[in-house]
DNA sequence: TGTACATCAGTGAACGCGCGTTCACTGATGTAC
DNA sequence: TGTACATCAGTGAACGCGCGTTCACTGATGTAC
């Protein structure tokens, strides 16, 4: 059953890109390693060979998730701030957890999470707001960094807050409205 | 070991206020019904005398947790939304997550829970932007329905980045951007 | 009001289950000659 | 390049554990007379 070096490596590759998604979208305790492993294509014996616990994949996981902020900024470069936001608070993207911003999808869990994941969250989020902080017209570069955290903080509650609500009605307006707050000059 | 119905009816109380509180803190897969019925000075065994399932106790809790909205409104009152924003995002707000917002403790995991848990959730959230609505000034009343739900979606996030990070000054940083941002004119 | 009995709130052992993790094994890959 | 053997990625059964839930039991409460 051994496989070549460059599938192994391939292999864990995919595991913690399944892991990213499942994760996002079931939470860190709502997926199970086995079912981890079986989305990858594998078998879960062969987890502790590649990851030394759960755990150190979430981190790992984490890290990969992240790198999603990278098309999403991309993406609103030409549009400014105000295409960063539309693109973000879109129903699409309220629907689509496994796809979507990581802050998003386990933000109130973090704080329960082990020392590695936080970190790992942390570090993503801070790239985030370097990027989103080049995005931003303004004065000093301090107030650019307000505005900057005050605005992820706005979409990230309000993408959270339209899952959470189980009125779609409701849902959407609050992607609406914070479309509008936070996509002009706060 | 019979108890009277008065008592009985207090125990059962107890266990609502208990839980309201150890799902915040641990979510609501981070506390175990034998954790918490012990927490409220009981055994486990009993708590299928008082809740069918503890979902039902879930949806409860969320319901009690709540209630807690009107004391952050009513301290707020004379202020008007600075003083809000301002009792929201402190410090101790963002450390003492069993007494706190709902929305924030639990805010990303509330898509993954029964429609019951769900719901209880999003009554309260209508509860709560409604009592926003009215203390706010605003030209048209939906115009300030559309700044309530924006408000809450910061005030939020701001909470939940301000708990995941693992960076005291990054934590406060996005507390205090946040507050100005929210608390003024949006 | 006092007695006799039915009720039922709470106890703690036990259940089945799924979890994270371990381990003996398999057989293709990688390497030494 | 070809052969012989060591390596090790992946398999699947098994582990101990804690969970939500059930149940037979206890004994004080509530009620009927």
């Amino acid at each position: 059953m051994r496989v070549s070096r460059k599938e192994a490596a391939a292999n864990r590759e995919k595991v913690v890109t399944v892991a990213s998604a499942l994760f996002r979208k079931h939470g860190f305790d709502g997926i199970s390693v086995s079912d981890i492993m079986k989305k990858a294509g594998l078998t879960h014996g062969g987890f502790y060979g590649h990851f030394g616990s759960k755990d150190d994949l979430a981190a790992e996981a984490c890290t990969s998730a992240l790198r999603g902020v990278d098309s999403w900024i991309s993406a609103s470069e030409k549009g400014g701030l105000e295409a960063a936001v539309r693109n973000y608070l879109t129903p699409e993207h309220r629907d689509d957890r496994a796809k979507g911003c990581l802050f998003a999808a386990v933000g109130s869990d973090m704080v329960r999470q082990p020392r590695t994941v936080r970190h790992a969250f942390t570090e993503g989020f801070r790239t985030t707001i370097d990027k989103l902080v080049r995005m931003l017209p303004g004065r000093s570069a301090q107030a650019r960094r307000e505005r900057a955290l005050a605005t992820m903080a706005g979409l990230v509650g309000a993408l959270i807050l339209s899952r959470a609500v189980d009125d779609s009605e409701l849902s959407d307006q609050i992607l609406e409205a914070s479309a509008k707050a936070f996509g002009r000059q706060v």
